[in-house]
DNA sequence: ACAAGACATCGATGGTTGTCAATGTCTTGC
DNA sequence: GCAAGACATTGACAACCATCGATGTCTTGT
């Protein structure tokens, strides 16, 4: 154990100095980490894209599945990934399933992009 | 209730309006999807935070491994995602390689989630 | 030249994920 | 009640990913 405790001054073996700010909590960043692993995929970022472009801010899975050029199961897969992570809701309606925004849920996200 | 003769009339066998605004283009999803998929894992998140905590905004490996509890080829791995998907720059000096942040990396991203 | 150290790369492995076909569960019209 | 349709769920499969130990590469001090 060497005698370091006196020095302000930097060590020349060291490479450079530890963190002086505060980083990123394991637990914020598990759970900042699970919403951008919900959105990290080509179809769900266009299922949010279309679903907004709807000028009832809804959209039903049959206006989703044929422009997305996936299939019905899979386009069912990606919307029920995007309800579990917060970003939609969805709603029934006779035959037909009913899908919104959630207004705010991508605030945390883009919370962390504006700190760092 | 209203009469709905003096509407544009819907079709009854259809469930919803099809999409009126632009939605996201393919390929632009597609590249934000890369984008977004470097950055969701908590590791990943760490290590960008990490280093801009620094007051310098550089880091080298030394000081990036033992806070993040993860083994040294572990976060040499993350460190190379971060760097191939932009948002992370390598400079080796001497035996230890600095990363820094790349300015501007995020707002693409960021980009995204205020028009939507 | 040699040893030590910092970091990258490789190979393997267990876990996760995107996709589809097949099937199930409702609701509605007949 | 039955058939049709909209959507969800299941099962399966291939691809991908996070992680680690072992090893390689390069630099520096002796």
């Amino acid at each position: 154990m060497p005698t370091l405790e006196q020095l302000p001054i930097m060590d020349v073996t060291a490479c450079c100095s530890p963190l002086t700010g505060n980083s990123l909590d394991a637990r914020v960043a598990h759970d900042l980490a699970r919403a951008l692993k919900a959105l990290s995929d080509p179809a769900r970022l266009r299922l949010i894209s279309m679903v907004a472009a709807h000028d009832d801010k809804e959209a039903c899975v049959c206006d989703l599945v044929e422009p997305l050029g996936l299939s019905q199961p899979t386009v069912s897969h990606h919307l029920k990934v995007l309800v579990d992570a917060g970003f939609l809701t969805r709603e029934k309606r006779g035959v037909w399933a009913y899908y919104s925004l959630v207004p705010g849920a991508l605030d945390s996200v883009s919370d962390f992009f504006a700190t760092v």
